[in-house]
DNA sequence: ACCTGAACACCGTTCAAGT
DNA sequence: ACCTGAACACCGTTCAAGT
């Protein structure tokens, strides 16, 4: 067995002639696969048809075998994603073994928590159709169950849904921003009611006026991220969007 | 006067020698400008270094000396944005002229409006700091100036802040979705409870099955784009986030 | 200090050649 | 049908040369 330092099959241009193989080398399972690996490993920056193809052992031009270009493999990766979303605890709170306003509220701190890595793919996901996203349309069909259960209109079962996933995709794009995201250098009396709730949010989070986080106890629980803004925010607008379940 | 189809300066390699101009070419407010004018006439697809360089009549290069690269380029247009962001409402509000509840959903409306046009630049909004940012600072002391007039806790007027916007950027993604977004291939008795929430939410918006807007009124009133799935998610999510104001 | 023009690295995509 | 390898168009960025 050769060194292949990040290729679990052989590098292009080293293991396989011109022509079709035996077997075949890329399917769209494996694209999926193989782009979630790039993304997890290497971030979003580094996810390029080269560095997927790669990691199958292929040239990049064998990809377009199986998928017409970047944005269908995006949509791939996209499904493989959704697939990780915790759905579980609404098929309980169908079957009435647990609370359904917490299995939902469960479902969308686990629904933020996995596209916080993912921000990258949110702008196409809006956009996307779910025919096709097997991953996609059970977990919107588990969701429904469940605001079903809760006694939501039907008419109202597809909004709700869109309102949480609206306030949940905004709210990914949070998780990883700067905590200097709110510091301003402005005279005083400038901007003063803004001010005055920076330096009360700042003061009620414990975190210095440079946006050094000076707690002693360390970070909160279930900080995702590095923003100390972001969780009080989403938890505040989730017992919002809950409301009536 | 020359013709100049494209451009309000002279083009690129025709109208400068080499060397320094006696006038400044480009400015960061200029480049902001340009890249606005190109963003909204071409789209953020054809929104390139080059293009931003040809309607200032400058060469690509030159944009470097005014900023850092395009990731700074796009911040300077994200503030250009922001400055559409209606906010006078607020501040009619916070005058004790007008009801803070209605100034606050007419400004969460403009908002989503606004991005609706510019969804490329929300995944960078909310990791930029706002400092140097100045309409978007003064967008937030108006929504803080409001929501305090509201009689919010000072300590929970930042996260209502942002529950807000992210709520707002969320739903902006969704306006130019496709109509057929929710149509599933799926058997009977397959994904039932999505399936009937679906049906019921085209019964109540009145869309065919293949995603067609079958209304013979036309388009509901507010409707912004095309995905008939959007502006009631909206209201509905808006309403709940709005409550106790 | 601020511009031009040439150059570079990199990316997505196409396509002929090959089995 | 499915792969390789060469090629193309395009993009962001750098930098020496020039005033």
């Amino acid at each position: 067995m050769r060194e292949e330092p990040d290729s679990p099959a052989a590098a292009s241009g080293t293991g396989r002639r011109r022509g079709r193989p035996r077997h075949q080398a890329a399917t769209r399972e494996g694209i999926a696969t193989a782009a979630l690996e790039v993304a997890r490993s290497h971030g979003y920056e580094r996810l390029t048809m080269a560095a997927v193809a790669r990691r199958l052992g292929v040239a990049p031009s064998a990809l377009y075998n199986h998928v017409t270009g970047k944005a269908d493999l995006l949509a791939l990766l996209q499904d493989e994603v959704m697939g990780e979303v915790e759905v579980d605890g609404l098929r309980a709170a169908v079957a009435g073994e647990v609370p359904v306003r917490e299995a939902v509220r469960d479902w969308a701190h686990s629904y933020r928590r996995v596209f916080a890595g993912h921000t990258p793919l949110i702008p196409m996901i809006a956009t996307l159709p779910i025919a096709g996203a097997e991953q996609t349309q059970r977990m919107y069909d588990a969701v429904a169950a469940a605001l079903g259960t809760a006694g939501v209109a039907e008419t109202e079962v597809l909004p709700r849904i869109i309102a949480l996933e609206s306030f949940i995709y905004g709210s990914a794009f949070d998780v990883h921003a700067p905590a200097h995201l709110f510091e301003v250098a402005a005279a005083p009396g400038e901007l003063p009611a803004f001010q005055a709730a920076a330096a009360a949010c700042r003061r009620d989070i414990g975190i210095g006026i440079d946006g050094s986080h000076a707690t002693d106890e360390g970070p909160a629980v279930g900080t995702l991220g590095v923003n100390p803004y972001a969780d009080d925010p989403f938890e505040t607008g989730l017992e919002l969007l809950l409301a009536g379940l």
